[in-house]
DNA sequence: TGAAATGGTTTAAGGTCTATACCTTATATC
DNA sequence: GATATAAGGTATAGACCTTAAACCATTTCA
């Protein structure tokens, strides 16, 4: 009486070499690799960067082009740039996220998931260069000229180092992935000179954590952390009024 | 004093349809979607299924029957069908296994915080008939009749089923992959009446506490059960001696 | 004004994929 | 035994993708 379960297999799409560049250089822009108005390595370096023909990379920065990610200059000190998320891009974003609610849903529910689980093994394993980075970075985000974009960047690169200390490569590609999915939700986070000092506490407490090699403290903070911000993110997304900061 | 992380933008290499179809075809044999002996479905057919062409279709199956995975026939009755992993080369794959000891662990340690994750979720979501494929998984497998291949591949199906009641598809994806990675390794499990007689408590525990709608009790239970299968898995490939069972 | 650095364009060659048709082999059936 | 059938095996032409190399166009700056 076994029962033989529908096979799954489904069609295959052809995934091109430029869509490969395209999600990268797309993912590198969503976690802040790349910030505004910043200038990414020249077409002729990108292919030899991704080991591609320019023409494939071209391909990839068109795409990029037409969804107003990136801007092109032609001419001496030209090149291919980041542009800035303009407050209207964000509104846009929002009301998407709000039709999606449900697909955004389920990624928080695999981040408290599995960056608990990541902070949980960093702790055990993280090493004193790896915690002078993460202090490094929680020093800079506190500081009073720090813009909201480079604090947005700061953010990513504590979360993401945290997972990299994990010393696993799963955390770490899974919070990659999660982090792009998210990340531009988590931008439309307040900043106040509040929120600024909650985030900058949290992240403190966590150091203090993964200094002391205590998983199971790091793995609480860490969900606690998150389970916070996920609610910030929703009452933010659900507001009525428009928002200035 | 914003320090700028390495840039991370790797080479990409190309992946051909033949490429998707073959990873989908050999994940579908490790997670005994197709156990020994059957017959794949015709290469027309497959090609119809992954909207490829026939000629696409040959070259991954070609890649399938280098590996010793699949056998052709031609002819009438003929066909593409799963070879039987023979007992030298689960000590084959033991072997290897050792070797890449570490990255086996790896996997491991994400599974231990995904798969009680989404059971946690399961319990809060999983409806009657996903219930009742469940109990039907669980009483095969302790059956008399049931061979030790049936047994793995029921198993298989049993935590595929809980990560999809999830309702989730970061621990549905997350739950394949982590399975596709070790499930070699878990074919190495012994195969006794004691065996076959825990691993049934395990998954009736589980069941009922999904049931109950128990989400902490249905994520702990997850959590030891799988725990004790790493240990297993471990004892396993680690012992001195060549096993029969 | 010209050198340098960048994006923009063209061309030729090779690789991959598709569609279609036809060949070969083995089994079942008349 | 002949034939139909259901597979795998093979061949060809065309569309599309990618590469490599060369050259063009634009802008800045010395």
């Amino acid at each position: 009486m076994l029962i033989k379960p529908a096979m799954n297999l489904e069609q295959v799409s052809p995934k091109k070499v430029s869509d490969f560049i395209f999600d990268r250089l797309e993912e590198a822009i969503i976690l802040k690799e790349f910030m505004s108005d910043e200038q990414l390595p020249a077409e002729r370096d990108l292919a030899t960067i991704f080991n591609a023909s320019r023409i494939t990379v071209r391909e990839a920065l068109a795409r990029l082009e037409s969804l107003g990610l990136v801007e092109k200059r032609v001419g001496a000190k030209g090149g291919t740039f980041v542009l800035p998320i303009t407050r209207n891009s964000h509104l846009r974003n929002r009301d998407e996220m709000r039709r999606n609610w449900d697909s955004m849903i389920e990624v928080f529910e695999y981040r408290m998931v599995v960056e608990p689980g990541a902070a949980y093994l960093a702790a055990q394993r993280i090493g004193k260069a790896e915690l002078q980075e993460l202090r490094n970075y929680v020093a800079a985000s506190i500081e009073p000229d720090c813009t909201r974009e480079a604090f947005r960047s700061i953010d990513v690169r504590i979360h993401l180092s945290v997972a990299r200390a994990s010393g696993n490569v799963y955390f770490d590609h899974a919070v990659r992935q999660i982090r792009t999915k998210i990340n531009p939700a988590l931008d439309l986070m307040p900043y106040s000179d509040r929120v600024k000092a909650n985030n900058y506490e949290a992240h403190r407490d966590l150091i203090a954590a993964l200094e002391a090699g205590d998983a199971e403290r790091s793995r609480d903070i860490m969900y606690r952390h998150i389970e916070h911000s996920a609610e910030a993110i929703r009452a933010r997304v659900f507001a009525d009024e428009s928002f200035e900061d």
